[in-house]
DNA sequence: TGCTGTGAACTAGTTCACAGCT
DNA sequence: AGCTGTGAACTAGTTCACAGCA
């Protein structure tokens, strides 16, 4: 997978770490709203600040792009804006389609933060008859059976798959095949893609189990100091019951047990 | 901020690595999904495949949990997802609260995937009066104003902020004050939070951003060999138009310049 | 024989702390 | 004096490779 150098303090944009360029929207962000405030420059840590990380890491960050800024001063915000921007690929206008227009697809679609960032929605496609023709986010829904023609006319490289999980793959194929090689997967499925596609992964209800887990430590560790011993009592932010699937120490064989209910297609809406 | 061990192996639940929480709920899924076809075990091999990741990952994810495991046959599908659900907190009850029922708000009310892993909706909630009492996703909108009484009466959490970036902070800070210890906040801003409050972010443009980047990688890389000098004509993958801010190396003070356009408010819909 | 569980080696990412410019 | 830029130290995460058990 053609590794590139081992690494490299990189002079100039040559290997930028991954964890940078995931941060590099963050530092955009909170630049866009200091230049539009008209703040002429930023040090690093106020700029830290405003993105929510600290400033070694802002700088280190910015070290990879190259020396922009001034020294006892900070950095030039429009510039660095502008440069942020061009790192990334914003500069250019990137058309996008949106494949699945339930709920959340249409919240996609209406979402203002993808055309302000140089993203263009240049179709959205469902599979419903129904939903063909009608406008959402002012814009007519088009059919699945489009889809190639779509992607070819318009030379999408971004595709955004919010259908429900059983359908992904196959629109994740055919996307693939049309000519998109870039992915933005909110199904809640594992996409299989050839080498040189790349997928990225939002899942809604991945990040609330997270959030659970820690929930859950806090609940155990809250009343004590800090070496933390059970709580006898119920701890303060607690939840509320408690039980929800028997364990099942070492089954036999087998069937399947549980009556298998909203299952694994959680999906917002039908394509 | 209370650094606890430095680390250890840990023999017992202790100390997971923060990466491989994040993961517990993608091998969940695939096991979720082996569990309702009624297959009794499986390999490493396998489920990394199906959970999309590599084998040996996912043994050492595994082992931090604790040996569940049987030399020679693999896991026994059943316990390990009663394992993983304990781990994470599902076999527990988390009331969640919805704030801000715009489009994207109600996907997440009748996104599925929230209620078969123990998350319960325990309500949503709007600023908009004329929202109050309309039913999304088979529940009433309740307004902004009983925020508080439902946190409290519901012992809710976990809160999910789906409201545009400039209300964020501000019902960030009520569900806080109410008792929400974990927040999942949709909104493109930074939240500030007490310490022991966890937030975690999804963020819809950066994502599609840090795509474009490695697209705009590809576009440059794809002709030549490696080394990528800048293609003469319109590279193969290369998208449409070029240019959107002109380059600004140095400004003096100056004004604002840009007109300020859809700005940095981009969310979805007004709460 | 076949697969898990895990030390050990390696790679990526973060933080420290300070030299060097303005 | 003040703030950037960056080596160096440290910490977290991944992959290797194989011992050990079924």
């Amino acid at each position: 997978m053609a590794t590139g150098r081992t690494h490299r303090p990189a002079t100039r944009s040559r290997g930028i770490p991954e964890a940078t360029v995931a941060r590099l929207p963050l530092y955009l962000r909170a630049l866009t709203a200091l230049s539009e405030r008209s703040v002429p420059t930023v040090s690093s840590e106020e700029l830290a600040a405003a993105a929510g990380v600290n400033s070694a890491k802002l700088r280190k960050d910015f070290s990879y792009l190259g020396s922009y800024g001034t020294r006892g001063v900070g950095y030039d915000v429009e510039y660095l804006v502008y440069q942020i921007s061009r790192e990334l690929g914003l500069t250019q206008d990137w058309p996008v389609v949106i494949v699945g227009i339930g709920n959340l697809g249409a919240a996609l679609a209406n979402y203002g933060g993808f055309a302000s960032r140089g993203f263009r929605v240049a179709a959205l496609i469902d599979a419903d008859p129904a939903m063909a023709g009608k406008p959402v986010a002012g814009m007519p829904v088009q059919h699945t059976d489009d889809l190639e023609r779509i992607i070819e006319e318009d030379r999408v490289s971004i595709g955004v798959i919010a259908t429900p999980a059983g359908a992904a793959q196959q629109v994740c194929d055919r996307l693939v095949a049309a000519g998109v090689t870039s992915i933005l997967n909110f199904a809640p499925t594992v996409l299989s893609v050839p080498d040189g596609v790349d997928v990225r992964k939002v899942d809604l209800s991945i990040e609330l189990q997270i959030l659970a887990f820690h929930e859950q430590r806090k609940a155990g560790e809250e009343p004590g100091a800090d070496t933390a011993a059970a709580s006898a009592g119920e701890a303060a932010g607690a939840p509320a019951a408690a039980a929800v699937v028997p364990p099942a120490p070492r089954g036999t064989a087998g069937g399947s047990g549980r009556k298998g209910p909203d299952g694994d297609v959680p999906a917002v809406m039908p394509a």
